[in-house]
DNA sequence: CGAACCGTACGATGAGAGTCGAACTTTCCG
DNA sequence: CGGAAAGTTCGACTCTCATCGTACGGTTCG
């Protein structure tokens, strides 16, 4: 068991996509993958957020986003590294994980910028 | 009461969009409305479709999508006439009822070209 | 080899959401 | 004025789903 089993993005339908995200648990989960940007251990993932949820409750969770297509998990050593699908979901569903991505958990501040240059 | 109250677009999170796109009912509903496109009577708008429900739940439904800022409803007469806000929903989460729109119930069929024949 | 760690699988539990039926309000029409 | 039709509200039921604790398999390291 080296490989961990993802569905093809082709055969990811809205339906499941929608009811996959439509958990505050699972939202918060996407969020912080897409803030992460690369692999990240599962038990790191929610470090940086106010959730607190079990083990078996987090495999669960990302068991259902990964069935639903929007992650994909990595066997490594004794962990398993977990990232977003995001080239390809953006590719078949154009615009939701940027608007995930702009309109965050509590922040509405859509016109800020980022100053940054 | 000759108005009925719903949210403005300002304040609609994406959270509750989701959560309330996450039915399989209130999905139809939406995808019906679409497709309709103009103002229709709550009883038909699932007339064309094979979701079969009591007037109440069609009721508790409408009242979630309208609350969710996705609908909005207009009274006239007897009767309530219901339309989706579409260049609403489509100004603060672009893509999101295109995605719908394309993505329909069943069918995945993306770029298969009418046939016409 | 054995201990510790990560993640999964398997029930069991509890809260929440969808569903329905009935009663009530409002409106239209004969 | 009285009946019919459309929707809403309310209460109750059911059932799905999120959550947890425990046990198990696999891996790394001392």
């Amino acid at each position: 068991m080296t490989e961990v089993i993802e569905p093809a993005i082709e055969t990811v339908t809205i339906d499941v996509v929608l009811s996959a995200l439509a958990d505050p648990v699972r939202l918060a989960l996407v969020r912080a993958l897409d803030a992460a940007g690369d692999w990240t251990c599962g038990s790191d993932v929610l470090k940086g957020t106010s959730v607190t949820i079990g083990k078996s409750t987090l495999s669960h969770h990302i068991k259902v986003l990964r069935d639903a297509g929007l992650i994909r998990t990595r066997v490594d050593g004794i962990r398993r590294l977990v990232t977003l699908r995001y080239d390809e979901v953006e590719q078949r569903f154009p615009g939701l994980l940027t608007m995930l991505r702009e309109h965050g958990p509590a922040r509405a501040a859509a016109a800020a910028p980022a100053s940054t240059a």
